[in-house]
DNA sequence: GATGCATATACGCACAGTGAGTATAAGATA
DNA sequence: TATCTTATACTCACTGTGCGTATATGCATC
């Protein structure tokens, strides 16, 4: 049984993960160890490592395929993902794990300054190829539908949360390097590969923190103790690999009352100075209880 | 390693589950199998217990903790937990698993016909004197707070998505008998206990199913082919505990243009025959890329 | 067969959330 | 001082959603 951890740190405007193997692998090993729940050994661990608190741990999913093949040979090889949220520590020491950026291995999915070159270059014309390599008619609109679907070809808004979908359409069309098809000259795309199923579960995790970011503020577990809203927003966006709207966004944190002023300000962002602001540990919490999307009936 | 399976399937407006050994177990047993996935073989597994196509599956958690003893003692025991989807269909037979309502578990999640008389009767009373008994103020308030929170106290609405929640803060006053607290004359609060952490596995997936009907409509899985609008809202709340405004969910239904008409009437309603309805699969995957509660910036 | 009952279906209205734009404030710098 | 840059405030339109009223259409009953 093995863990694998997604750790995430967004520093300079780029959100960054902690890697082992030059960039190759995720951080994971058998984590036998005497606590008393895999959460609270794997938090500790993470916190040695980053040197800082970990503000957030998330299960993320477990693979129990045949394919992966145990070291002994016995039964499956069982290996538990998590996601987890903190602040960058440069560790020095010449074995400590880097931090890489997560766009490094997905470029299609930063959006920042619009549409990622290569996905016309690359991405569009191979899976357009690969749709039509398919055996049959129904074969070939469903794949067509697939595609259209999580890249938004055909007029749709980028869906930035499919992360997931995108990742295993490439692979299922032989794009990604790790799926190990045979043909030698194989055409893929860009993006660096990782050991084994690594840089699926790193997509995993990155679209599970992009759904959440939506419905619960977990990037403050990213931020310094106090920030501008500028600088909140470009994490935000770091993370979506979207630009986002900056008076709207301001609406949306100010009237949820995420944060509070610290009563400074910021005077080296280049023009106007903006007010320092903290987070509010207490909405967290109440932010919890927030809407439903259900059409309840509350008098009946 | 072990899996477990919270099977649902919804009949005569009644959530029930699937159960083993009378009712104080989840089907679950340690599925080696020579399939590929876990996810493959546990379908397999699920369709012959059920003698139903399995419309949806999904993996819940992992459970790997210290004091889950393994058969033979070496190791933890692992556990993974799915969500399934399906119809009920009574397989004869002395020894097959058996249905049952999921309120039996969790009485005081259903507030289909208002705010269930336990809560006032036993569930808050006991909570409040859990509050109380904190050792010092600030735990106090902290138990005073996430009761509030969770259960809705002091005027907050009843959130249905928190099931895990509130069966872990009752779990945690010692209200529950799976905790096993010493006390031989503990008061409990009503509901049927399972077999280790097989209740809180079940809470789990409520939760889980609760959240995702609001922005997937997963519920289709449940129904028969065809069936009125009334019939889906009646499940729909059946999952959700809450009784939905009729005119609202009429509406919401038909514009995301989830159904069609069959054409059909159905007569046995009482009062005016409703239109049958079917669902409409391509739908399910439009859905997808739904919306975002990011303050997106189109233009820049 | 008229009447009432029960359910289905249609429509209207108020209000909150949200995408997007314009305008003003306040510091730095040439 | 003029200009640039960023911060902050305000407006407006549109849509989603909670909730109510009105109408349609079958059935049971007298």
């Amino acid at each position: 049984m093995e863990l694998t951890a997604v750790i995430v740190a967004v520093t300079t405007g780029e959100p960054r993960i902690l890697t082992v193997d030059d960039g190759k692998a995720l951080p994971s090993g058998p984590f036998e160890l005497g606590h008393r729940s895999l959460q609270i050994g794997l938090r500790s661990w993470v916190e040695r490592q980053t040197h800082h608190p970990l503000g957030y741990l998330e299960q993320l999913y477990t693979f129990a395929d045949r394919d992966r093949v145990q070291q002994g040979g016995q039964g499956r090889a069982i290996s538990i993902s998590y996601l987890a949220l903190t602040r960058e520590n440069s560790g020095s020491g010449a074995h400590q794990p880097q931090w890489r950026g997560w766009y490094r291995y997905f470029p299609w999915e930063d959006w920042r300054s619009g549409t990622p070159s290569l996905i016309e270059g690359a991405v569009a014309p191979q899976l357009r190829a690969w749709t039509r390599a398919a055996a049959d008619p129904a074969a070939r609109s469903e794949r067509k539908r697939r595609v259209e679907l999580a890249f938004g070809f055909s007029g749709q808004r980028w869906n930035e949360d499919l992360v997931l979908q995108r990742y295993e359409l490439l692979y299922e069309a032989g794009l990604i390097p790790e799926a190990g098809h045979r043909k030698a000259v194989e055409p893929v795309v860009p993006g660096q590969p990782m050991v084994h199923d690594h840089r699926r579960i790193l997509a995993t995790g990155i679209a599970r923190l992009r759904a959440k970011i939506k419905y619960r503020p977990v990037f403050f577990e990213l931020m310094p103790k106090s920030f501008t809203l500028l600088q909140l927003q470009r994490l935000v966006e770091a993370l979506a690999g979207q630009r986002l709207h900056k008076q709207n966004f301001r609406r949306l944190i100010e009237q949820q009352r995420l944060v509070e002023e610290t009563g400074e300000v910021c005077t080296d962002t280049g023009g106007r100075p903006a007010k320092l602001v903290r987070f509010r540990r207490d909405v967290m919490l109440e932010r919890e209880i927030a809407g439903s999307k259900l059409p309840l009936s509350r008098s009946a």
